[in-house]
DNA sequence: CAATTCGTACAGTTTTAACTGTACATAAAT
DNA sequence: ATTTATGTACAGTTAAAACTGTACGAATTG
């Protein structure tokens, strides 16, 4: 039996729900955006962290109101970022996605991926960098000014190698999860 | 006495110093481009870090080969990021800018800045869209279906808010230094 | 073996961000 | 008070990226 005004308050429920939703895809996508993503791809990602199930490419443009290309390529950004990962489901012939539910661990390998990147790209080149000035240093007949820089800028790089240890034990400590014994998960609220 | 065999050795010294910069100042760039800052800016930066007085803008132009405006926007936005700060010096009339050379201050200052932005961000519309949801809960008639919706991305809700209470003690635990004696920084080596 | 479906490479377009030069407000110097 | 120096707002330009549509190869189906 139909009821007219049920239809409507649940319509208007769905709304509300929609709007909640909306709210929040928005507000992620902000905030990834400080670090690169863009607004594109973190709606993308808030969008498929509602869904229930896995999604395919076709059901992203749906929601999405994008083209078929951009959600290819803002997935496999998100791949990349090991924030989504790729599934399988029996019978389904086309490619389906879901979000890496939770966060610590996407916050660990968000992080962790760009600092090692970082720690490796700058240790190497400071490396070579103290070693030429090193062996510059050698030279027995150096006019005392240059001396003298030679030795500002490699404490100075030493400084910095320095740090980079303690960043790579950071890295350590968070992939190793020896973290959360300094600093433990809260425990999360529950519904009902 | 002139001596031209010394001049040219020393010619091939400060190649070899200005390499060795160059090339861990691009490494610098690089990496911090990998966070939203554009290598221009980061190329600023590095060169500063080198520069054992600060650098007035003229300097900066002069160095990087840029134009003036540019120098000023970078060095503003380097300012906001904390990287860098504004100095004085009697006599000078010029502005006058030099890094902070402490990079566990810069990483901390620059990560929680961000992490910060963050947490304020999205906690704030999560708290609106629980609340929505919570009073939506609070209706008697409501279908089986839309009840579950709401149950489950309310609980998704809870556990993204547990996350970002987390990230806050993360971002407390750095700014208060307590980080350290997590992880210790290692000692530096040094010139000599 | 067609015929169909799917995902992505690629070229072209649009949008956004970076950069420059000029012009001007502010402050210092004469 | 006038001149000179300094930093930045702003408009315009250039460079980069995000995005789209088409075309095509790979895989699947009939």
């Amino acid at each position: 039996m139909k009821n007219p005004s049920a239809d409507k308050r649940d319509q208007k429920t769905r709304k509300i729900l929609e709007q909640a939703r909306f709210r929040v895809i928005e507000a992620i996508a902000q905030n990834i955006n400080l670090y690169g993503v863009t607004p594109s791809v973190g709606r993308l990602y808030g969008t498929m962290y509602f869904q229930e199930e896995p999604m395919t490419l076709d059901q992203m443009q749906e929601a999405l109101g994008m083209s078929k290309t951009s959600m290819s390529t803002g997935v496999r950004n998100l791949l990349e970022l090991k924030m989504v990962k790729k599934t399988w489901r029996k019978g389904v012939r086309k490619d389906l996605y879901e979000v890496e539910p939770d966060w610590y661990q996407t916050f660990i390998d968000f992080f962790c991926l760009k600092w090692r990147k970082g720690i490796d790209l700058n240790v190497q080149s400071m490396k070579k960098s103290v070693d030429d000035l090193q062996k510059l240093l050698q030279q027995p007949d150096l006019s005392e000014d240059d001396r003298e820089t030679i030795r500002t800028d490699l404490n100075k790089l030493y400084e910095a190698l320095a740090y980079y240890e303690w960043l790579d034990k950071l890295v350590d400590s968070l992939e190793t999860e020896e973290i959360f014994e300094f600093i433990p998960k809260p425990i999360p609220r529950k519904v009902e």
